[in-house]
DNA sequence: CTGTTAGCGCTTTCAA
DNA sequence: TTGAAAGCGCTAACAG
């Protein structure tokens, strides 16, 4: 009881014969082939594809000419903010360049995003973005280099986000120095005691910025006790067991709590307000990438800014480029955003 | 001064070569075709492929075979937390059933919607999802049917989220339902003068939890005067807005203010508080969605949940399906969650 | 400027 | 079981 006779799609050939042309005048006069054909014909043709409905097979398109004109993505969680926004700025940037985004989801798994890479290969995309978080010491990490080497060797271009612990284009968000800055801006407001909700240990954007952070608060003095630092998963409930776990172990001996990112902060305030704790007034809290949300949440959050949409942009951008810029990493510039979650003390 | 010599990618020519079959053999070996080959000679083949690094190309293979293992997924904002939860479920369940995920964006645009399936069916994808909410009395609402129609009579699925005005199958959320479910449930709570942010005019989906909400109201002989309803853009920002005006226009003679979806809420908790005035204690404040981060705003806001990641699920499980529920309309539940946003009076 | 024809990389008859 | 060969829909030489 199958529904559907499921004709076969209109092809250029049908085209051609109804506009009485040859099939390569039909697909001069269609595909952006430099006008070469008389305009006559071409409005024939146009006409015939119009009347047929006719739509060209991209993959056929792309075995003819060897290419296609896809960029595939991946990000370790797109129902995550900050992955989100940055596949908003792909796809924006993509679809100016005529271009078509594939997406897929590694869920945080090296092993995984290693298949995942080879299984992209298939499309022979023009462009592979990176945008998971990579971790450090990865027993794979060879082998996705090996993998994005030879893909690169066929003509296609790899663009990384974030850091670069591997040989590609990356777009760098410096999560050290936004960090360190942070830190100092919160100093300055009066802050002595910190504590830190640092996200796995083996990732690089959450080492960075826990990192920049210490270090921003060492300069001025300031160490942050080991019983301070609570390890935990890079999610909003990651943040909120965290904090959890802080304050058993450190009752309020802490006047600020920095989380490596916002929806790790978001679940800190969660966490803390569940404890009677009330965040920016009792303890203040601050978090790292500026997602939409954090303006809503009460007290606002202080955090530092990364033009998520731009870093996706750029990461399309830099792929496209010749030249120079084709191997150039690009810098997304950081910004400290103070709001009512720390207040001056 | 180009860097790539730009070697083309391994084929199954190549492999076949090294393995010393034929380009069949070769073939047979490497896609799932049914054990027709000597075992002896597939571990051949299985190891050239390796030593070389083949990647089978997918277009090729969707030339040859007709058809493709891609979804097209569409959109309208896809850093939306509405979008982008409902996207991750497709992509888990694509992955899962070993198809690659295409995203497109419409931004609300009626016509680029129209323009983007067009295009999407060149790539000949097996499903095309449509995410965006619909609006009615579209001008190309035939055209749409039509584009949609014509791919499915070539053997495309293709499955709508939210509302079935057009003909196809659809996952349908009872936004009606869910909000008059609302509406009684917060008379319970003792409210009985109502505001609603309620989103775009044409918009299906806001006008559907519109009015679900006043008959809600209705069924307890409460209406809501004409002024106590605003009208906006169906984001954070529209709710925001929204929430000003109505304020400068009704002062405070009104107890609860339900918006059409979370993030015009938490818009509107924000414009609350910019106004001196405290949601949930001065001015309850309702949603619908219950994206994850309505439990982390202050007070937690009462809403209806939609299982958006599963939505996501169903949309392509549907689409895969045979027989009766290949056409079939998936119905996911809506619930209705009570939160500190809306205390018993 | 137009049409003929040879591919692109892969799958799948059809013989052997 | 295996291989030769004919496509799949399209583009791009190559002649006319």
């Amino acid at each position: 009881m199958d529904l559907a006779g499921a004709r076969s799609p209109v092809t250029l050939h049908d085209v051609a014969r109804e506009a009485g042309v040859s099939l390569a005048t039909a697909s001069r006069s269609l595909n952006g082939s430099t006008r070469t054909v008389n305009a006559d014909y071409r409005e024939r043709v146009r006409q015939a594809a119009a009347r047929l409905g006719y739509t060209p097979n991209l993959s056929a398109r792309a075995v003819a000419k060897g290419t296609t004109m896809t960029v595939a993505l991946l990000v370790a969680d797109i129902a995550d903010p900050y992955f989100s926004q940055i596949a908003a700025g792909i796809v924006r940037a993509a679809d100016e360049a005529g271009l078509i985004v594939t997406m897929e989801v590694t869920e945080g798994d090296a092993a995984r995003e290693l298949e995942l890479v080879r299984a992209m290969r298939g499309q022979r995309p023009r462009v592979m973005i990176l945008a998971g978080s990579r971790t450090s010491k990865e027993r794979s990490s060879e082998q996705l280099t090996a993998e994005l080497s030879a893909f690169e060797a066929t003509g296609g271009r790899v663009v990384f986000i974030s850091q670069n612990d591997l040989p590609f284009t990356t777009v760098l968000i410096d999560n050290y120095a936004g960090a360190k800055h942070l830190a100092s801006s919160l100093v300055d407001l009066g802050y002595r005691d910190f504590a830190a909700i640092a996200g796995p240990r083996q990732l690089i954007t959450a080492r960075d910025r826990l990192t920049g952070f210490l270090d921003g608060l060492a300069q001025h003095g300031i160490t942050v006790p080991a019983a301070h630092i609570c390890h935990s998963a890079f999610t909003r409930d990651g943040g909120y067991e965290a904090a959890h776990n802080l304050l058993e172990r450190t009752g309020r001996g802490v006047d600020l709590v920095f989380a490596v990112n916002d929806v790790m902060a978001v679940g800190v305030m969660t966490a803390l307000r569940d404890h009677g704790i009330l965040p920016g007034d009792d303890i203040a809290v601050a978090g790292y990438d500026d997602i939409p949300l954090v303006r809503d949440v009460t007290p606002a959050l202080t955090t530092v800014r990364i033009p998520l949409e731009e870093v996706g942009r750029q990461a399309l951008i830099r792929a496209l480029a010749h030249g120079d810029l084709r191997v150039a990493n690009a810098h997304v510039p950081t910004e400290v955003i103070l709001r009512a979650s720390t207040p001056r003390r």
